[in-house]
RNA sequence: GUGGGUAUAGCUCAGCUGGUUAGAGCGUCAGAUUGUGGCUCUGAAGGCCGUGGGUUCGAAUCUCACUAUCCACCCCA
């Protein structure tokens, strides 16, 4: 064996897994289409300062999680993190901004964190995400959540919630964190190491904190919806309505907060339990400061991103079924190199026609070609040796119940058009 | 970046307190008389016991380091 290995946090996907894959993408896919959002690929690294300034500079992700590198001319990329500064930037370059407004896109694609690998978290992982923008009204927030929401159950995952919150907007969001830091700073010698530390850096993360002393103290703590102004409140009391029309179960939950700085207003996860530790399967919100923060017009945005991974994990622990892989419709056994020349040319001839069929091509023991039909799971067997070379006639067996006729190999197609239960 | 667990065949795992040629099940391949799958039986291939040091007459087994992997923190999808 090879002792070159794959990069630690990295998978190999065989077509087991492939199959749940397969579901997941064309699940998101169409129902993504449903909603009038078309498909959009950007480039898999970008300008460094893209990331930088649209994910924001002090976050984790942009501090210590990104893959960097230099090409051959000094230009410093990065592998992105995360869809949506791309897609932005797509838009400004473009002058997508011109276009009829909701602007709807969405993306199937691989990001890159260098993070230490955990159940639902890899260092390369595969993510669906939408981006919408032009539209600030909340019923664009209702309208992305139950895309999001169609998609998960869709793909038969039950035990899944819907978290909301609202994080305000730079007007008010300063005076929440302000009142928070006030609150537990005057807890300090409470809290514990990490919540002291996050006291400087994102004291809304203390709001989270499994430690019961912590949590004790949060439990107290200012909320954000008494700090938001009065448009921000509006707008998720409005979203808050417009989710309860349209019948999705939500629950306002004040301990979501993005560790992505472009976040604002709405922020939203649907959490599965019963995956591990990284139970958010889904997370996005609105970020409407984000493309004028990039240079562009200032155009509102809301969007998700769901981990292709933990969406698996969710899969299996509903016990939701992946794609199948295909089975051979016709298996024809040969014996001999006359009798091999004959079943190769009518395999392609029936997957010309857009049959999946197959034959030997190992030159095995008919015994052999007979389990690896089985195997296979082919719906019939054809068996063709010097005597059907000369009739021209062969027995056609159905693998489910044994039983054989005789059929005509020389123009196969025709021959199978006239079997009922075939083709 | 910080903790804890694990590392034996392709897969899932046994190998007791260190003692000869390292095992099972599944899978793969091949057979069980002449041209027919599933069930059963037989056989074969396949392991530098994660890597490198140390202790010992002797290490898969004890010890240290490294690496990988899993789980959790952190962070996020």
């Amino acid at each position: 064996m090879s002792n070159i290995k794959k990069p630690r946090g990295t998978i190999d996907i065989f077509p087991d897994e492939m199959g749940f894959i397969k579901r997941i993408e064309s699940t998101a896919r169409d129902t993504a289409e449903l909603y009038g959002f078309g498909e959009i690929r950007t480039p898999t690294f970008e300008d460094l300062s893209l990331f930088k300034r649209g994910v924001g500079e002090v976050t984790d992700v942009v501090q210590k999680e990104m893959y960097t590198f230099e090409d051959k001319e000094g230009r410093v990329f990065a592998l992105r993190p995360e869809g949506t500064a791309s897609v932005v930037r797509a838009i400004v370059e473009n002058g997508k901004t011109s276009d009829a407004m909701p602007l709807k896109y969405y993306y199937l694609i691989n990001c890159f964190r260098y993070e230490k690998p955990q159940a639902g978290r890899s260092r390369e992982f595969f993510q669906f995400g939408t981006e919408m923008f032009g539209t600030k009204d909340s019923s664009a927030d209702a309208t992305v959540i139950s895309l999001a929401d169609m998609i998960i159950r869709r793909l038969g995952i039950k035990n899944v919630k819907l978290h909301i919150n609202s994080i305000g907007c730079k007007e008010c969001r300063p005076l929440y964190r302000q009142a928070l830091t006030d609150y537990f700073g005057s807890h300090e010698s409470e809290l514990c190491d990490t919540c002291r530390e996050r006291l400087k850096t994102n004291p809304l993360r203390i709001l989270d904190c499994k430690n019961p002393e912590c949590a004790k103290i949060a439990k107290d703590a200012p909320n954000t919806v008494d700090y938001l102004c009065d448009e921000c409140k509006d707008h998720f009391a409005d979203l808050q309505e417009y989710l309860k029309a349209q019948g999705t179960e939500y629950e306002i939950d004040t301990r979501i907060v993005r560790g992505l700085d472009y976040y604002t207003k709405t922020v939203f996860e649907f959490i599965c339990e019963g995956i591990g530790a990284q139970s958010t399967v889904c997370g996005g919100g609105r970020y409407d400061g984000l493309m004028e923060e990039l240079g562009g017009p200032s155009l509102p945005g809301i969007g998700f991103a769901m981990g292709i991974t933990r969406l698996i994990l969710a899969m299996k622990e509903n016990g939701a079924l992946p794609y199948d892989a295909k089975k051979p419709l016709l298996y024809i056994a040969s014996m001999g190199k006359a009798a091999t020349a004959k079943a190769l040319s009518l395999v392609l001839s029936l997957r010309n026609r857009g049959i999946y069929a197959e034959c030997d091509i190992c030159a095995r023991s008919l015994k052999a070609q007979m389990k690896y039909a089985d195997k296979l799971g082919a719906a019939y067997t054809l068996i063709i040796g010097d005597n059907e070379l000369v009739t021209g006639k062969a027995q056609l067996k159905n693998m489910q119940n044994s039983t054989q006729k005789e059929i005509d190999i020389n123009g196969i197609y025709e021959s199978l058009s006239k079997e009922p239960t075939m083709l």
